[in-house]
DNA sequence: TTTTGTTGATTGATCAGTCAATCAAAAATA
DNA sequence: TATTTTTGATTGACTGATCAATCAACAAAA
């Protein structure tokens, strides 16, 4: 399919730029067609870059979706949603571009931005839901909602080589945040018992 | 000084535009001058943005110099960081469009990205320098790394508004982080003082 | 024959950067 | 002080390059 090989080139085309802004032509050079081509399938310039955000985040659900069924329990399921956020392929200099081009995009196209809420939604949601399994749900929501922040601001200080950690360190960290306020509510919960 | 003035309208341009992609002539006419005089400050597209950046993250600064200044505690310092970055001026419109375009932009330039090192670590290392007044260095290394990646990723989800979270929480979210991970480590050393 | 895919050539617009000319104010000179 | 000279600020007009988008023509499949 050529829309899909298109979409393909996009994202490679990104990466080496390190931008969204690539021409048309590039992309269709990338794709071995006509720049004339890339417009035939996707009537502008701006499709096609949602296009390749969409197929971008798809790819990073599909592989959560995957990781989550390899997971039995709730805590497990924990560990794989983060695993599949500082997994390899997310560091890859053309993932890296595509995620933070996307970012500044999100402040220009709307139709970006959704796309972006979904993901944070998404993740959210999947550490929520597996939190609620493991504490009361207003706990749950507040670690979830630490977690997920914790997890793209860890990502974005990789993605910079800001951070003085290592990619496995950053899974340490975010686990450890997770261990730590659930034992923390473990220990009150037995302390009110006692009462 | 035309300088100061011309990087202050590309502040607002690419506020108002929402990225990077602004015209030299867009920021000369915010300015109230011609293109031409911004090529004579300048030299270039590139240096005006540089400069621009470079400006940006001086204000950060001096907030949170000043910031710091006022707190007393190494307890308080902590809150006056935090607080510093979830200040309402940050929330912004044109210092949200800036950010994430800086965040993108640090791909390609490599003088954007320097400059994006230097404030995450400022970041850490201010978190870093009081929380070692609380615990042990490694410690402090741990949850300064954790803090600083939550804030970040905090801001950037209040920026695509895609928390379900008001600026307040946050700061609470981030206050939380350090009092459990300090709370949990004085009962540890408690436990072991009883042994 | 009709439909679908594909291209080369072209257009119209945008933009960074240049340059020669103008103007004002400061500095040097008489 | 009065004058000339120099310097720096400022602009309008222009250039060369780039690029998204269009379209008519051609090829291949249905």
């Amino acid at each position: 399919m050529r829309r899909k090989a298109l979409v393909d080139a996009a994202m490679r085309v990104i990466g080496d730029h390190g931008s969204l802004t690539v021409t048309m032509s590039e992309i269709a050079k990338q794709a071995g067609v006509s720049p004339a081509l890339a417009h035939h399938y996707f009537g502008s310039k701006e499709q096609l870059l949602i296009e390749t955000v969409r197929t971008h985040l798809q790819r990073l659900r599909d592989n959560t979706v995957t990781a989550l069924r390899a997971a039995k329990t709730p805590r497990g399921k924990l560990s794989a949603v983060i695993r599949v956020s500082f997994q390899a392929d997310q560091f890859a200099p053309e993932t890296i571009a595509a995620w933070l081009a996307f970012y500044a995009e999100a402040q220009r196209s709307e139709e970006t931005r959704r796309f972006l809420v979904i993901y944070a939604r998404r993740l959210r949601s999947n550490l929520l839901a597996n939190l609620k399994a493991l504490c009361p749900r207003e706990d749950a929501e507040r670690i979830a909602e630490g977690a997920a922040a914790m997890i793209d601001g860890l990502y974005i200080r990789q993605s910079l080589r800001s951070a003085p950690i290592s990619i496995e360190a950053s899974i340490a960290l975010t686990e450890d945040y997770i261990n730590t306020l659930l034992a923390l509510l473990s220990r009150k919960a037995a302390f009110q018992k006692d009462i």
